[in-house]
DNA sequence: CGTCTATTTGAATGTACTCAAAAGCGGTGG
DNA sequence: CCACCGCTTTTGAGTACATTCAAATAGACG
């Protein structure tokens, strides 16, 4: 059960047997079935989770009630709502199951206990962020640079294992466009081959 | 000279006396003037940048030669290239200054030498990129949910102070708009007015 | 099997873009 | 200090890419 969140902490940083007691301690595992929420906008979630099988989307409902998925989460992926999370203020997105899943989580004051305790997870949770932190910056970098079709050749170069799990729907979420946009442009593509 | 980075710094974390200077000594000032590089892309660039005055502007130049700003920096910000930082790789975005800046910088392996012998560094940026975490998700929904013209009225409200000091060019490429786009959405809004 | 959702396709629309040119503004050097 | 040069901003006209709305088809799930 615990085997994944380890390999994926070990990434960073080296825990002894008791450091590595002390963390599993502290996971609490939570089962999700297809479409049920992790998360909704507007409650206060004050975890931390780490996605051990399946994976969700977090989305973001507009003022035309259009939504917008802001990110995937998949194995071996950590996800919630950081604002929420940070600020103990209602979530800013949604968090739903998008196959079976199980999680991992961890509960603000119980993490913030094992910063005090064991500092190499501020350190660990620092390297995690800077990952994120690059993801994120090519991701809006990419928003504002690439056409529609390129999102879409990237997004299935990069992610090939991903892009059959998803629908098309999600994925045109995902890259900013319409479901009926990605559909054409897959004609497209089609058509130069 | 390190009255600004000790006050961003002790929004999360405290220092010792001991400690304050042991950080102070690993930082190296540097200035720029107004439209000089801090970094350019293709560049190795090892160092984490604390902007004591100025501001400046991290782009991206796209297959067609368009530049895309992906974020700004002014007083009391970090900035640098985090790809490059991290992964040693040459960077992948142009840093350069909008006004003179003095910065205060942070060499990587001085840097890494601190979070050995002061893990509170560690807590420090995890918290820092915690926020920028939060800032970039919302970066990333707003650019999907809102129209040009509301993604401008975001920006103005919550950057006042620092509207004054860019141009509209600036601003339209931080929106993903063209400088031309920018230009009609605000005389359409002081039609309105 | 039947229902609900996803995908495809078409037609009309719209938002922002490109290209072009004029006007405005700021900085620099004579 | 003024004149000039270059860059920014504005404005117009035409265009392109993606959208909306609508409807048909395909596919998934109970």
């Amino acid at each position: 059960m615990y085997d994944l969140i380890l390999k994926n902490i070990a990434r960073f940083i080296q825990l002894t047997p008791e450091e590595t007691d002390r963390f599993t301690s502290v996971l609490k595992p939570r089962t999700l079935r297809k479409r049920q929420y992790l998360v909704q906008a507007g409650d206060v979630f004050r975890y931390e989770c780490f996605v051990n099988k399946g994976s969700l989307r977090t989305y973001h409902v507009d003022n035309n009630g259009q939504e917008h998925i802001v990110m995937f989460a998949f194995e071996d992926w950590w996800t919630g709502d950081m604002y929420s999370f940070l600020s103990g203020q209602p979530a800013l997105y949604n968090v739903e199951a998008l196959e079976d899943v199980e999680l991992l989580l961890i509960e603000k004051s119980q993490l913030e206990q094992l910063y005090i305790d064991i500092p190499k997870f501020d350190r660990f949770f620092r390297v995690l962020l800077q990952n994120a932190y690059i993801s994120m910056q090519r991701r809006i970098s990419d928003n504002m640079s690439l056409t529609a079709e390129e999102r879409y050749l990237d997004f299935i170069n990069r992610y090939p294992h991903f892009e059959q799990r998803l629908s098309q729907k999600q994925i045109a979420s995902y890259l900013g466009i319409t479901p009926e946009s990605l559909s054409r442009i897959r004609r497209q593509m089609a058509g130069k081959n």
